[in-house]
DNA sequence: TGTACATCAGTGAACGCGCGTTCACTGATGTAC
DNA sequence: TGTACATCAGTGAACGCGCGTTCACTGATGTAC
């Protein structure tokens, strides 16, 4: 039983990761909506409707890439946490920071893909939902255990006006959580992402020099405001 | 001197101003990457080749929309804050903010082409940079203004980071505050953009029912972080 | 274990369409004398 | 005020290229008996 050639599952499986890495390093050279089938074809020596044996669209290949894109960045965020003491929630949002920018760095057209602009006469299925909310959950459980840790607000304020938000979805999000904390949650989780899409599509050229210190210093100055001060 | 037909010069300002809008309109429809010469040429009822009268190439089009784009935005938040007294920091903080979710939210498609995924292929020239400064500045001057009325940080935290954070060109544009508020001015300028983004991409879908509260809510928020507490 | 049939990967040609850009041209508008 | 010439807007054809998707096909791999 020497087989070595590969079953036709495994074929295909094999064919299908080429088809969405040869579309991975396509799309950082030409963008997402450049992104061909004929070109991924032609690199892989193949002939152009050799593809639709794998993916009937275009569309439902650039599906796949956004699927996958969401679940890399999750499992990023999700491991560099793990890596972290539970008790010091601190460390854990400083962590779950950095792995999404430097994924997002490792990765630039990928993360365009996601969160750039969206892909015209592109409508993304609704089972790209849960992907997605992948990240948002890492940085959502470190706010939940901190507060449930120890539940007294940051830098406490007008607590009252929380109540009005209308927050959706946030009872299952941050179970427990007064709406203000989850309001600022929120806050967290766009300054992080505004940070890296600046950095990322050029917006702080000129202003800032060393953008890993400033990094830094947006990651405490957030931190503070929905997580109980470390004790250090 | 009845002679109501426009001059070369008016024509050709004219039929600029045309491309121009009805390239806007197009690419509401396919975005940016999408845009074509000839599909603007066929929609002005014009033959493809009588665009390069007026721009050699397909980037100078972009070029042009895309300063047009930062110059309305600038021009839009200057206006919105000079509405405001400018005694009342935190006032003149939520019309220029308001205004640019505003501005961003009736031309999504120009929004998207400033601040969303880079075009690929294209590289924006050196003078877009200065139109591109133009929103940033009015932020800037709030905050400038604010501080040198009463110098005192908003909750005061730990200054000395502020000065290992290697912000450059913020010299001028922020003459005589200190760095801390600098970096919070950037951090300020980042989570408008931020939420903006968000918004118009989508990502808030779920998690934000009233965005409009939501965004009082941010921009009051950061308010503080950064402008001497309002005595009302 | 061997044969018959079904499944599937990949081929090659084609359909119908789009694009940016160039070029020689016509005819109208503007300028200099 | 009139004429001669230069400038410019717009035409129409062409170059050379790309795209997504369909379809009838060959030949290899897998399955049922």
């Amino acid at each position: 039983m020497s087989d070595n050639r590969p079953s036709r599952a495994e074929a295909r499986a094999h064919q299908i990761a080429t088809i969405k890495s040869t579309s991975r390093r396509l799309m950082a050279e030409r963008g997402a909506p450049g992104l061909s089938l004929r070109e991924v074809a032609r690199e892989m020596g193949l002939v152009s409707s050799a593809i639709y044996r794998y993916f009937p669209t275009r569309d439902d290949l650039l599906t796949a890439l956004i699927v996958d894109a969401y679940n890399d960045l999750g499992v990023a965020a999700e491991r560099a946490v793990q890596r972290c003491s539970k008790r010091d929630a601190t460390g854990r949002l400083h962590a779950a920071a950095a792995s999404i920018r430097k994924w997002a760095k490792r990765n630039p057209s990928e993360y365009a893909l996601i969160y750039g602009s969206p892909v015209p006469g592109y409508e993304a299925p609704e089972f790209t939902i849960e992907p997605a909310t992948r990240v948002t959950m890492v940085l959502a459980n470190i706010i939940t255990d901190a507060w449930r840790e120890s539940p007294v607000e940051g830098p406490a304020r007008e607590a009252s006006l929380g109540a009005m938000l209308e927050l959706s979805g946030m009872e299952e999000v941050m179970p427990g959580v007064p709406d203000v904390v989850r309001a600022r949650g929120l806050m967290v989780w766009t300054q992080i992402f505004g940070f890296v899409s600046f950095e990322l599509f050029g917006h702080y050229r000129g202003s800032v020099r060393n953008a890993n210190k400033f990094f830094d210093f947006v990651v405490d100055e957030i931190a503070e405001t929905v997580l109980p001060r470390s004790r250090d």
